[in-house]
DNA sequence: GGTTATTTGTTCGTATGTATG
DNA sequence: GCATACATACGAACAAATAAC
C-alpha cells in the first residue's frame, strides 16, 4: 500500500504545480484542510514529492494568487481564514462531470452509457 | 451555431496535437471515420483550426507510429484498412469513465453524487 | 512525351513554457 | 536568480506524386 495523507502526484497529466495545485484545491474541498492550516514547507513537500523546491514555490505562488493560501515571512503557508470553500466539492465534483460528459458526448454515447461505464470502472480504481 | 463535422479544437486542456489525435480516435470510435477514408491535408485542417500545419503533421504522425493512419506523399493521408475500430468505442468510454471516477473519489464523493452531478449537467452541454 | 503547376507530405530552424540543478 | 534540458508550437523552404497543358 501507498501512503495516503493527501499529497500525491498520481495526477496524469499537466505541468506539475498546477497539479499540486490542484491538489491542495481538492483537499480544501473535501475538508482535508481548512481555513487557518499550515501548509508543508516547499522544501519539505519537495522531499516528499520528489520535485524541485522551486516547482513548489511555483505552485504555492499560484494558490497565494488565487486568494486561496497566505505566506508568512519566517513562519511558513496557511490556508487564509477567507478561503473560499463552501460549495467548492460540488463545484468541482460538476466540473469533472461537464469533462465526462463531454468527452462521452463524442463518443455517442447516451447518458445511461455513461452510467453504466462508471459504474463497471468505480471499483477498480 | 458552430459547424460541427467532426473536427473541433473546444477540448479543455494538453498539447494541441494530443488532442487532434484524441479527436480523431474518438471519430474512428463512432463511426465518423471509417477505414480508407481521406482525411483532409494537413494544410486545409491547419487552416480550419487556426492552428500551425507542423502542428497536425505531428498529430498525424503519432496516429501512424499507433497504426491507425497512413501517409501517402502527394496524395494525402488515409484511414488504414486494418484500423483497429471493434471495441474502441467501450475503451474510450471506459478511459474517460476511470478518469471521472479517479477525480471524484479524490473529492470524497460516493458514486451516487458522481451519479448525480453527471445527470445534473448533461443536458447542458 | 515532356514541362509546368498544384497538391501533398517532409525537414530544417526558432520561440516559448516547463522542470531541473 | 540563472543556466541547462526537454517538449510544444510555429514558420519557411524542400521533395515527391499527380494532373493539365
Amino acid at each position: 500500500m501507498t501512503e495516503h495523507d493527501g499529497w500525491s502526484l498520481d495526477m496524469s497529466s499537466g505541468p506539475i504545480f498546477e497539479q499540486i495545485a490542484k491538489n491542495v484545491h481538492q483537499m480544501l474541498a473535501r475538508g482535508a484542510l481548512t481555513p487557518g492550516d499550515k501548509l508543508p514547507s516547499a522544501r519539505e513537500l519537495a522531499a516528499r514529492l520528489s520535485v524541485n523546491p522551486n516547482t513548489i514555490v511555483h505552485a504555492y505562488g499560484q494558490l497565494e494568487a488565487d486568494g486561496v493560501i497566505e505566506k508568512r515571512r519566517g513562519l511558513g503557508t496557511f490556508v487564509r481564514e477567507d478561503a473560499p470553500v463552501t460549495g467548492m466539492k460540488h463545484e468541482m465534483l460538476h466540473g469533472a462531470a461537464s469533462a465526462y460528459a463531454e468527452e462521452s458526448r463524442q463518443l455517442d454515447a447516451s447518458i445511461q452509457e455513461a452510467i453504466a461505464a462508471l459504474k463497471e470502472v468505480w471499483d477498480a480504481g
